[in-house]
DNA sequence: TAGATTGTTAATCGATTAACAATC
DNA sequence: TAGATTGTTAATCGATTAACAATC
């Protein structure tokens, strides 16, 4: 008999950081509760998709009461894995890698990049917001050396998919695709897309056909 | 008698710009014509969403043969209101707006970025990749001056429901928000969301259980 | 208590995928 | 011609929304 294999519905984990965020700001305001239908009314959600958004990270709210604000947000991170800093490397820095190395709200968000690569020999030796660079040559020994299992992709679209190779051979099994090549990668090695150019299209697309 | 209103669906509009990097690859090969099947196998997707996708357009195929590579592209293309170039403000010129600001590929894909802003009254008279940033007093008046539909925003999230409110009076109709607030605006003005902790989540959560 | 809110099951909606006739 | 491919209708799948009993 096979498993009931209950997945989680991806739409729900990507809105967490949304609740988390405006969790956040009730808290400094000092709220210690929260209903689903006030959180709905803040996001223009659906106070059921809340409570069942809310309901994937196991805590459980009170009848009439609604949730507690500090175990929610404690809830919302342990299920993102946010508890702990996720050690990660970015390779490309231009424009865009810069960028993110620069990110601040990362840091308070379970990511910490810790160090960079680029192809030009130039920049190795050097570092970004504090963090070093190293030439591609030294990607398989540095990623081993810290056990790195994560790293943001921001290099050509053209050279994407054979970094992406190398970042797998060097134990990577999480990538972060900020280009908008589709990588070849190994079956356990999770691939998240960040596409500036579907979300542009998205944009673009409405505008031109307003009724779209 | 209610119209059928045929909405577009917005996930086949956000799948059209991989349809056409990959197009214009396949042009430089010299390619003349291609199949759904081709494409659906490139990008690891099933040939009659593909098929369904490319339909959006209006461009139409031939049994047996495929579609033409330049009518393909051409149709796509307009669909997105990309065969003419959209002239946008950015506000905010941190890291992630400077990237934008320097970020190739919307050249060729219907993006113009003319000019910026930033509170920062230091960074007024400057450029930014040859891109003149003015202080957020002329935001308004520039504006309108070059009848500016599309806004980029790159802003701290605790000032973006602000500024969006000064872009909305200023004239702008569609915001690309990259900032995690949601914004508070008119019906008439359409907002593209792009949230990078979103996309944190996605990939972490599913590093974290790795079964999601 | 009355009624706001949770948790859950059922209904709806929309997107993806399968099936298949038409066609080149 | 045979068969690969298109275009389209039907079936499936998954997410969102509605309904409602339980509860504080």
């Amino acid at each position: 008999m096979p498993m009931p294999a209950r997945v989680t519905p991806m739409p729900s984990v990507r809105r967490l950081p949304a609740y988390l965020r405006l969790l956040r700001r009730f808290q400094e305001d000092g709220d210690e509760r929260v209903s689903c239908t006030r959180i709905a009314g803040e996001l223009s959600l659906d106070a059921t998709q809340v409570r069942k958004d809310l309901s994937l990270t196991g805590i459980a709210g009170r009848p009439r009461i609604g949730y507690r604000i500090h175990d929610l947000i404690q809830a919302i991170v342990v299920f993102l894995g946010w508890d702990r800093q996720t050690e990660a490397l970015l390779v490309g820095t231009g424009n865009l890698g810069r960028a993110l190395l620069g990110y601040e709200p990362f840091g308070v968000n379970g990511l910490d990049i810790i160090m960079a690569f680029d192809v030009d020999p130039a920049r190795a030796g050097t570092t970004l917001f504090g963090r070093p660079v190293y030439g591609m040559n030294e990607l398989s020994m540095r990623a081993a050396e810290r056990a790195l299992r994560v790293a943001v992709l921001t290099v050509p679209g053209s050279v994407a998919d054979t970094v992406a190779r190398s970042l797998v051979e060097a134990g990577v099994t999480g990538i972060w695709n900020f280009t908008p090549a589709r990588l070849s990668v190994p079956d356990h090695v999770l691939v998240e897309q960040v596409d500036l150019l579907s979300s542009w299209a998205g944009l673009s697309a409405r505008m031109t056909r307003r009724t779209v």
